[in-house]
DNA sequence: TATCCAAGGTAAGTT
DNA sequence: AACTTACCTTGGATA
């Protein structure tokens, strides 16, 4: 086990631990208080996550907790190199207070970022990341975390680790060897099925999401369309929160009403050109971080 | 208490 | 190629 904490006081932009696990962007991490997700946070709150074993020699899951106090980032890990893990799950390399900068002036994207300043994106692994977007369709914020939970609990490794025990999220070859009715169980509806066939794509080695990586944006978007259940908002979230394409921008509910209430001329009907005006609009290179903060700021409440 | 409705959309069927 | 429609489930709103 390994513990330690750090100063994040001179990240630049700075960090906000809780909107950035909280703001919808990743359904791969727990607060351990996890009952109240959605709601407000009391105190500093530990967050976990388990990471494929991959990283590791034994390839056992790696369990990471990690939470905010007073300007520093305080770690227990069941492997060494916990920061190095932190850093680029939570976008700690970042320059924030530069992409923010670079961004168009907007009243509304100035609202959103000053808002929720500290706020950074997230690289989730990538499987992870996929099913749990496809999960995603016409869902609740809420229940779309609970379904991970459930997947976890009932097809993830257990991991003991300081005294807990954990789960990680299910291998590929776990999830393909589920049946659509049992997944169906786990209240995945209609989605059963796009989860189940899309794991066996990846457990057979058919494709795999990092196989958009290197890919232009528009390519990669088309490219991971392969998968079923992925149509161009989820690919777009892939893309986004897991795999650094910063330029994209997910067009969901959320943005496509921003779009008719303060962007209209951006709306041209169908979403690859929607998407490459707003992206336009919101700054090219870094028009998904935009895109994020403005998502988390009407999701909020905000104007 | 019963019914309705929308939630970070996608796949399949029509035109 | 662009445009409809059906789809699971559930919590919260409305009657």
């Amino acid at each position: 086990m390994e513990t330690g904490s750090r100063s994040i006081g001179t990240l630049p932009g700075g960090f906000d631990l809780t909107t950035t696990l909280e703001s919808g962007q990743s359904y791969l991490w727990r607060r351990d208080d996890g009952r109240a997700y959605e709601g407000a946070t009391d105190g500093s709150p530990w967050y976990y996550t388990v990471l494929p074993g991959t990283a590791t020699e034994t390839n056992d899951p790696e369990v990471l907790r990690v939470r905010q106090t007073d300007g520093r980032l305080e770690w227990k890990s069941s492997t060494p190199n916990a920061y190095d893990r932190l850093e680029h799950l939570l976008r700690l390399d970042d320059d924030l207070e530069a992409i923010a900068d670079s961004t168009p002036a907007d009243p509304l994207v100035d609202r959103a970022y000053d808002a929720h300043r500290g706020m950074r994106l997230v690289r989730d692994p990538p499987f992870g990341c996929l099913i749990s977007f496809i999960c995603s369709a016409q869902m609740r914020v809420a229940r779309i975390h609970a379904m991970q939970t459930a997947l976890s609990e009932t097809y993830g490794e257990t991991v003991d680790f300081d005294g807990e025990t954990y789960h990680a999220f299910p291998t590929p070859s776990a999830l393909a060897a589920a049946t659509e009715v049992e997944l169906r169980d786990l209240s995945l509806g209609y989605r059963a099925p796009y989860v189940q066939r899309t794991a066996e794509l990846v457990a057979e080695g058919e494709a795999h999401p990092n196989d958009a990586v290197g890919l232009g944006y528009e390519e990669a978007r088309e490219s991971l369309t392969r998968f079923v259940g992925v149509g161009e908002k989820v690919a777009d979230c892939v893309l986004l929160f897991s795999l650094g394409y910063l330029e994209a921008v997910p067009l969901d509910t959320w943005i496509r009403s921003a779009i008719e209430d303060h962007y209209p001329e951006c709306e041209r009907g169908r979403y690859a050109e929607t998407s490459r005006a707003i992206r336009s609009r919101f700054g090219d290179a870094y028009a998904g971080y935009t895109q994020t903060y403005v998502f988390y700021h009407l999701r909020t409440g905000g104007e």
